[in-house]
DNA sequence: GCAATAGTGTCTTTCAGACAATATTAG
DNA sequence: CTAATATTGTCTGAAAGACACTATTGC
């Protein structure tokens, strides 16, 4: 038996049930040298009372045509909500989160996106309703709204497995020492790093030019200063 | 300034407009020995005549409630498209394609998704209005619908850039020689593979149990017979 | 014996991880 | 001189790439 392949019509297309499509946000920053995610306190069903990721729903009309891209309502929705340039900001996919029944009020499908922001801008972001929660504590994750947990996960797992470099470099205040990175890189990875051995990667970075030196030097009480030094202005992910 | 995080309200969840979902198929599968995608030529408009990837709508209104999930999706429209049992294939995200613009009917969000297939899967699926165009070959990549060409080029760098073993494994007929896998890895990797080197990562694959001795042997003409081998069970990503 | 493919071992390079000593500042 | 942090170099093991020979079959 054979199957010829066949496109959508057009009139199939007009008339399908639609989703809404939303952009969830896992911002995680340096809080005291760990990972932590930025929550807030639900004050409407469904989940009323308990934490979510900051969210937003895909503008599809506006703006004169079809609204905007993925990557576009991902930073306007960051910036409404923190207050935050998003410029500055490294962004990454999560992927596409869209399991049946995920939001009870109608289907949702979501598209994660992890953020990392600096500890100058975390600090902004006003706390009223807000918490920044250690990645590592697991118990609020057991009573997160909707499929939050799982999204989480992705973004811890996301984290593990991709280069922590722009990352890293995304949570340290510029501009930052070598130690400063050595920190975003612990927070990231989860492990300490051997100071010897994480100057030796430090190096390749300014072999290729990803970190360049700032020509100033910092030091903290009675201690050797240290080279300061700023990411390459090409390091945020659109 | 503080900013109050906010919710989507449930008013606000009702009245927008909401895209389609759909998921794009990038289907590949060895052709004399090189990777290749499976296309089909669209016979309306928009793009009427001109290549396409096999692709579908995110069903969300059937079934009883909300649907079927991302992954169900592309399993059903996988297996409408082509006829072949998705279990036995391996599935692999590509993403989210939501351009503006990227079909002009209306505002399209599609999930994209890397399917590997068998010689005698792909050899069942009918060349009628469908072609397997190698992956190599730059030429018909320029006069894709929609943003199809996007999606393959992300899909080639998905490929080059994840673990090739799983992909090869859903490439090659079961059971295989070492030669069979090790042919696979090269179309995959788009280079050719040392056969010494290989076979201690082929050695590697055996350690820790992803492929098992089928126990029998095939020679081909007049040479040493090969032992032959089958991928374990749980060799697909869902 | 010859053709053809299957299968095995060594050397080198590269990268990551474990490890200790010296340099520069404030006091 | 002491306290504190910054900076630098060596050894070792794992994995990848380059490379040549032996083994088993059909004819």
């Amino acid at each position: 038996m054979t199957i010829t392949i066949q496109s959508v019509s057009s009139t199939e297309l007009e008339r399908c049930a639609r989703p809404i499509v939303a952009v969830d946000l896992v911002i995680v920053a340096m809080q005291s040298g760990a990972l932590s995610v930025l929550l807030h306190r639900r004050t409407e069903p469904p989940f009323e009372g308990t934490w979510a990721l900051p969210s937003g729903v895909l503008d599809v009309a506006n703006q004169g045509w079809q609204g905007e891209s993925i990557a576009e309502a991902a930073r306007r929705i960051f910036e409404y909500q923190t207050g935050i340039a998003s410029a500055s900001c490294h962004f990454a996919s999560l992927g596409a989160f869209g399991r049946v029944g995920r939001d009870p009020r109608t289907r949702v499908i979501s598209m994660g996106w992890l953020v990392g922001v600096s500890p100058e801008q975390a600090a902004r972001v006003d706390t009223d309703l807000t918490c920044w929660s250690a990645i590592a504590n697991e118990v609020p994750w057991l009573r997160l709204a909707f499929d939050h947990a799982e999204i989480i996960a992705t973004a811890e797992a996301t984290i593990g497995t991709t280069d922590a470099t722009s990352l890293a470099l995304s949570l340290v205040s510029q501009p930052f020492t070598v130690a400063d990175l050595r920190g975003a890189y612990e927070a990231v990875l989860g492990r300490p790093q051997d100071a010897r051995n994480f100057r030796r990667k430090f190096q390749r970075l300014v072999d290729i030019g990803t970190v360049v030196a700032s020509g100033d030097k910092r030091h903290q009480g009675k201690s050797r200063p240290a080279n300061v030094w700023r990411a390459a202005a090409d390091q945020t992910n659109p």
